[in-house]
DNA sequence: CTCCTCCCTTTTTTT
DNA sequence: AAGGGAGGAG
């Protein structure tokens, strides 16, 4: 029989979740109810009696993985649901590894490297081998390693392949391969592993032995996995070997939400599901159940300007709603205010909490702006992003000094807590400890363990202070084992002087440090109470927390239950996958959003604009975009031009007044390089003849009205509220900065920054 | 060895 | 705007 719970879906969505063996993939449009055809169909599973640990479903945050979980057991409750598998790849497979990790030659009390671990370990190659550190900056080195990684290229494949060694080479990056060598061999004599060596080395777990991947491939009989279309070819083929036996594998995604190529996501896995799966059943979810008719529409013509993608059509039955607005503003403070200023009358208006709203940005530096704008009004705000708790650097140091004791080899643990507290131990003898690791290619606790058996100049004092410090962090790795992570941790947090160091200082950003070691403590107890409910009472150890850590982002903070009630501010990335009734778009500008370094090539573009895409379909009731005309970039003002992602928009979808129209096509005449390219835009022509009459020509400015930057130059009389009636005598500068020389009848000559002068044209 | 100041780069998105 | 690195004083 059925269980009553399927009667919450419609006719596709029951298929889809009936079809419980066999492959099948679905491709759903945004909000048309993906989510919800993989948590019912885990639900489905359950009641017809398969046991949840035979169920593995992988999603694409720990939050996602937490919200299905809960939604599970309301429908079949606690019992049934707690051992499905359930989390990210990343944290998924690293449960895997922490078990099976031997066999490729790691010790199962390994380190995960985050990006700054890594980071960290490239710069010190390229320093010790005397590199260019402009041409390999780490940064740029971590992507090369990490798209090598994803694609499953080890090192010596990466010397050896004709095409990437040509590509280096006409980079004038030839050394990326020799780089990548010794940052791989440093990470295994540390025993970490970075982000992309937990899918890199899963897949060579499975692939090597055979044995192991049956043992998994007969562990887990159902696999789901959500956002399909983002996932890498490393994923791609990890999930194909666990799913080959039984070939129950369920797929959700939507090819126009693809917005993670930068991290080697392949929208070609969708593409190969057909192929890889002769029997494989499509179903297609179209109807979306969560916006307006208008903001569907407007996504759609939107998404329809990409050239690449599969066919499919989105459609609603829910009413028209409220066109769309679109904000103007003359810089980012005053567009963070127009926001808050919006969301605090929307809020009165509609009788909404906070948390029914939402503001999306494209890059997580424009959230300070906002932030002001929110505590301007009063407003109760999260930012999700940004600098996540656990990358401060009280946590990070704290965090440190139980990976040294959980994995004594981890070297960028050791430089961190080696001398904070200080302890008198300085650069110079940290290089010096560096150089003899490098030496006999040990990781440094290894030289420091066995300092008096090997040659070296460190004096008597030095010596007993390294001593000091070995003992410190001995002591506890003795007894890592037997200790409940809890208690550990606290012991270490006191020993490490940390605690003491921090509660001394009073400054208001050093009780704050001190609150977040506090936190890291109650989030070790908070793990080691998960782990023993998951565990039948069994205590977790600080090895296991540590290896859930590395992978917790703050998308993945657990909300606090009684102050929910916020509006969200988030990069659209972050937003992926999450719905609001009223959604705020910020910063649609050139450069910005597209962003300029995805401006140069289609497919870039393309994905650019499917973000564009996933941000309108957040929003449920009511969308409002917004642009401004400067905006602050590294500490410089810069004047913007708006998106071209606005005209693309079709018209009859967005409110756009009047005075407003012709502002706006003012604005462009300040660059007119900019101009011919907009009126070459057909949309944009037609979006404003249809919206408001053409605007006035204004060659014959009339006297008195506010002068556009433009029309200063050489001889024009102007007039100052404060210095009268002048001439222009010279006008310099660019962009926001441009100056002019104003020769004012009874003033003088006086310089002044054009967008502050307030100009106006005189004719007298 | 430690602490301070100045200068430099950095930001596109994330597990 | 802010954090990290280099360099100098104590």
């Amino acid at each position: 029989m059925e269980p009553a719970f399927l009667n919450h879906l419609n006719e596709v969505q029951k298929v889809a979740v009936l079809q419980s063996e066999g492959p099948v993939m679905v491709l759903a449009g945004a909000g048309s109810g993906k989510t919800r055809v993989l948590t019912y169909r885990v639900a489905f599973l359950l009641s017809q009696g398969v046991e949840p640990y035979n169920i593995m479903a992988l999603t694409f945050t720990n939050k996602a993985a937490r919200e299905m979980k809960d939604r599970i057991i309301s429908l079949v409750g606690d019992q049934k649901s707690r051992s499905v598998w359930m989390g990210t790849f990343h944290s998924v497979f690293a449960k895997i590894l922490r078990f099976e990790c031997e066999k490729i030659g790691y010790p199962n009390n390994f380190t995960i490297y985050d990006t700054d671990d890594s980071k960290s370990v490239l710069k010190a190659i390229v320093k010790e081998y005397q590199f260019d550190d402009k041409a390999y900056s780490p940064g740029f080195l971590l992507n090369r390693i990490s798209s090598a990684k994803m694609n499953l290229i080890d090192p010596d494949m990466y010397l050896q392949d004709p095409e990437i060694q040509y590509a280096d080479k006409s980079a004038n990056k030839p050394l990326v391969g020799q780089i990548y060598k010794e940052y791989w061999k440093r990470c295994r004599r540390s025993d970490a592993m970075d982000f992309d060596d937990i899918l890199y080395n899963t897949d060579l777990l499975f692939r090597d032995f055979p044995e192991i991947l049956l043992k998994y491939q007969n562990r887990f009989h159902y696999i789901l996995v959500d956002e399909y279309q983002d996932t890498n070819y490393a994923q791609y083929l990890i999930i194909r070997r666990l799913a080959a036996l039984r070939q129950n594998i369920c797929v959700v995604g939507d090819d126009a939400q693809s917005i993670y190529a930068f991290r080697g996501a392949n929208i070609q896995n969708i593409l190969n599901f057909s192929k890889d799966y002769p029997d494989h059943k499509i179903f297609k979810l179209e109807q979306n159940y969560r916006s307006t008719k208008n903001i569907v529409d407007a996504a759609n013509s939107v998404i329809v300007n990409n050239k690449s993608r599969l066919h499919k059509e989105v459609w609603t039955e829910n009413d028209v709603g409220e066109q769309i607005s679109l904000f103007k503003s003359s810089n980012d403070a005053e567009e963070a205010l127009m926001i808050a200023n919006s969301i605090f009358h929307s809020r009165m208006t509609y009788q909404m909490n906070n948390s029914d709203f939402a503001i999306l940005y494209r890059t997580n530096a424009q959230s300070r702006a906002l932030e002001e704008a929110m505590r301007k009004l009063n407003i109760p705000y999260r930012v999700y992003g940004g600098i996540s708790f656990y990358k401060r650097k009280e946590v990070k140091d704290m965090l440190g000094y139980f990976r040294l004791v959980v994995n004594p080899a981890d070297n960028e643990a050791f430089f961190r807590v080696i001398n904070y507290p200080t302890r008198g131990i300085g650069n110079t003898t940290i290089n010096k400890l560096s150089l003899l690791a490098t030496q006999y290619e040990k990781p440094i606790w290894d030289i420091v363990e066995n300092l008096d058996k090997i040659p070296n100049d460190f004096n008597s004092g030095i010596r007993r202070r390294i001593g000091d410090f070995y003992t410190l962090i001995k002591n506890f790795q003795l007894i890592e084992e037997k200790t409940p992570a809890y208690e550990l941790a606290k012991k270490i947090a006191a020993a490490s002087g940390m605690m003491k160091a921090l509660f001394e200082d009073k400054t208001p950003e050093g009780v704050s440090r001190y609150e977040n070691l506090e936190a890291v403590l109650n989030g070790v107890k908070m793990y080691e109470d998960d782990f023993a409910t998951e565990n039948e009472g069994a205590a977790a150890r600080l090895v296991d927390f540590m290896l859930n850590v590395a992978l917790l982002t703050d998308m993945d903070e657990k909300d606090d239950e009684n102050d929910k009630d916020r509006v969200s501010l988030m990069t659209i990335h972050a937003a992926k996958g999450l719905e609001f009734p009223f959604v705020y778009i910020g910063g649609l500008e050139e450069n910005l959003f597209p962003n300029s370094m995805s401006v140069n090539s289609r497919a870039e573009l393309e994905e650019e604009r499917r973000l564009f895409y996933v941000a309108i379909t957040r929003a449920m009731k009511k969308l409002t975009l917004s642009f401004a005309e400067m905006r602050y970039k590294w500490g410089e003002m810069n004047f913007c031009e708006p998106s071209r992602f606005i005209d693309e928009i079709d018209g009859k979808f967005v409110d756009i007044p009047r005075k407003f129209v012709q502002k706006s096509v003012a604005a462009n005449t300040f660059n007119p390089l900019d101009k011919k390219e907009k009126t070459g835009n057909v949309f944009a022509k037609k979006q404003i003849s249809n919206s408001a009459p053409p605007p006035t020509k204004d060659k014959n400015f009339l006297p008195g009205e506010l002068a556009k930057i433009s029309d200063i130059a050489e001889g024009v009389r102007v007039e100052h509220a404060r210095f009268g009636h002048g001439t222009v005598v010279k006008v310099e500068g660019e962009g926001p900065n441009i100056k002019a020389s104003v020769e004012f009848d009874g003033f003088g000559v006086k310089q002044l920054v054009l967008r502050f002068a307030r100009l106006k044209l005189s004719d007298k």
